[in-house]
DNA sequence: GACTCGATTTCCT
DNA sequence: GGAAATCGAGTCG
């Protein structure tokens, strides 16, 4: 589905204010951004929004040991092991909500990533939650920190690009919510958009 | 493209 | 105790 672009908005004053908002408002917002941490990233091109009342959010059954950085303060990070194996890269909005980042298109440290991952396909360095975490180097150790302060930088574009939406990936409950979006035409998504054109 | 396997934590029963 | 999990790489075709 393809979803408007160029949408007006207010420039929020602060990271804070950014992710004061519910998941499925921040997620959209996000594709097109600039995001690195320790100066190795790109922009971001596929996210998806996880909310407090959502079967498929980690949050859905309260606070644990391990979400409880997603009922902590907005704008910070939310870090988790997925398949026992990789390292997924969540954006702390309103209690209970997260934004998973999906796919960023390499822009800095490419060098670096590409050390890391040991694969040096372009293209599939940060396309995909876990080939993003590895990449930009980050793991539980980053859970809870703040997006506003270094190592973090995030910018946010100054004209929003087309979007497609879709449903999210890897998920068996609330599979019809299209709480999944991305940048039209990337060659980053970690997978196609179906009917988007 | 379909399939399979890895490897770990969480949370449910 | 055990299924399920916001996945990725490799194999076989």
């Amino acid at each position: 589905m393809l979803v408007e672009g160029a949408a007006k908005r207010q420039a929020p004053k602060s990271i804070l204010e950014f992710f004061e908002r519910r998941a499925v408002d921040v997620a959209p917002d996000l594709i097109g951004a600039e995001f690195c941490f320790n100066d190795v990233g790109g922009m971001i091109v596929e996210a998806e929004a996880y909310e407090p009342d959502d079967p498929a959010s980690h949050s859905f059954r309260g606070p644990t040991a391990r979400n409880s950085a997603m009922f902590g303060p907005p704008g910070r990070l939310y870090v988790y092991r997925s398949y026992g194996i990789h390292w997924c890269v969540n954006f702390v909005c309103l209690p209970g909500s997260a934004v998973l980042l999906r796919a960023i298109e390499p822009r800095h440290g490419i060098d670096v990533m590409q050390k890391r991952r040991g694969n040096p396909v372009f293209r599939l360095l940060c396309s995909g939650p876990g080939r993003l975490a590895q990449a930009l180097g980050i793991d539980l150790s980053a859970n809870g920190l703040n997006l506003d302060r270094a190592p973090f930088s995030l910018n946010l574009p100054k004209t929003k690009p087309d979007l497609v939406s879709g449903r999210r990936i890897g998920i068996s409950k609330a599979v019809e919510q299209p709480w999944r979006f991305g940048y039209a035409g990337s060659a980053h998504l970690s997978r196609p958009f179906p009917h988007a054109k």
